[in-house]
DNA sequence: CTTAAAGTTCCATTTTTTGGAACTTGAGTT
DNA sequence: AACTCAAGTTCCAAAAAATGGAACTTTAAG
């Protein structure tokens, strides 16, 4: 076991709920002896990978991992753009918007803006929600031919919700819609009483792809604002489909949405 | 040399120039051997540190240090309330806002609101200033006593401008006045043609100290306006210091600071 | 002042890392 | 299609670092 891979556990160790470790939480949480957790977060800190909060024996990312990983946005460029579509939404609408990128079966919010309306739709930054289950999720396994979906889903899954899709065929069914329409919708489905619109562009060069996004609670958008926002959504990534010259894109066509709908 | 350091070494090679890089780049900058180099990224990979870039033998940082380094924020609260504080006075005045830290004598900016003028400072989070010769840096460094002041320069330094301190002695004098006014304000120093102010407020409970800073073109600001925006960044501030029983905090002094001026 | 929990240090054993050289890959040329 | 050169990868024995149990020290609470 090398100790990058330790320190790599150390790092997963933190999240919304955990914004520092000790010693023992170490010892409690990847079940290693006292004496390498002691060890490696010493070890850690003093690469500048930690920092100790105050004087105390607690600690936290470190200054360093805050800005290399704030570089992850340029490095993948595709998500300045798609962040500066989806907050531009956000702040015209007041709703929130996100920009998401999907880890395997996965959809991880890697952006967002938080909008300004009362009733607001709250997801953190680095929580995961199940791709299948979202307008996020679907709007980026569209860009995946059905085979690869299948091979995604093995043992299949299980649906979270009435609204979700409950089997492999009923997702593939909604996909082959999304493909058609150019975008994805999703109500009360991996978060109750949210409804969210969700559009997916990617990048040839790097082969990054991201979903645009915006989600608000499920009663309180009328037609034309729901119209305006996917108008909006679906320009945003043309555009960037067109910068990068994204093949897979599926553009908008609101005339079947709009006989569909 | 444990591979711990060798890692970090190779997360300090990115950079807001340098957003990916490849095993030669490694050979150049880190002077290690090939088969090192090649080794060490393809661990970094295989452990969620680094991604690769599409199909490319390029490797930029990961997805999982983007989220952890997000909770820097969190982890140090004392920055998202400064980041608040600044990014109110940002969008009211349209000028550039940062919140920075202090480590040793170089001062980071760790959360940046661009501002909406056509002439606009820009700096890059990450990039590193000295703190002695910037407003945000003499904040700071007012909130230590001489001597700590005069221990982190053994040898002195070596003033980039006219209008920066140009020795010790001048720098705890200015540091004096920022006691005495509450406020730090720098023109034409480490960066030509930019002027700024900036206060300073700490978390004892942590250790944390932050520099609250607004930015903006040395011509283009109205006394009136400057007066406005010291008031506004002095009762951020103290409302934080008050919040976090900051001790060191030094309260606006509008009184010195006009007659002074 | 006493005690228990948390954290650190020690050391022989085990495992990983190292760096030079040989080998493979891949893009650009003749 | 074969050639070339730079970039990247794999191999190996020597050198260095990590391991984990136990003893030791520090810290917080009673």
């Amino acid at each position: 076991m090398s100790i990058l891979s330790l320190a790599v556990d150390v790092l997963r160790c933190f999240s919304s709920t955990r914004h520092d470790v000790t010693v023992t939480d170490l010892v409690t949480l990847l079940g290693m002896p006292k004496s390498n957790a002691s060890r490696l977060l010493r070890a850690m800190r003093d690469e500048g990978l930690l920092e100790t909060v105050g004087e105390s024996k607690r600690y936290r990312p470190s200054l360093l991992l805050n800005q290399v990983g704030h570089l992850y946005r340029f490095a993948a460029s595709l998500i300045d753009r798609a962040d500066a579509v989806v907050g531009g939404i956000s702040d015209r609408i007041g709703h929130t918007g996100y920009v998401s990128v999907r880890r395997g079966t996965e959809i991880v919010a890697v952006t967002a803006h938080p909008g300004r309306h009362a009733l607001r739709v709250v997801t953190s930054i680095g929580d995961r929600i199940p791709a299948f289950a979202s307008s996020t999720g679907r709007a980026l396994l569209a860009r995946l031919p059905d085979d690869e979906v299948r091979a995604l889903y093995p043992a299949g899954f299980t649906s979270p919700s009435e609204t979700a899709p409950h089997d492999i065929d009923e997702l593939l069914g909604r996909l082959a819609r999304v493909r058609d329409e150019g975008f994805a919708e999703s109500r009360d489905e991996a978060v109750r009483g949210v409804r969210a619109l969700s559009v997916a562009v990617g990048d040839p060069t790097t082969g990054d792809e991201v979903a645009l996004c915006l989600s608000f609670p499920a009663a309180t958008v009328e037609p034309a604002e729901r119209l305006s926002i996917i108008r909006s959504l679906g320009e945003g990534a043309a555009e960037i489909a067109n910068l990068t010259k994204d093949k897979r894109f599926h553009p908008l066509n609101l005339a079947i949405a709009e006989t569909a709908s």
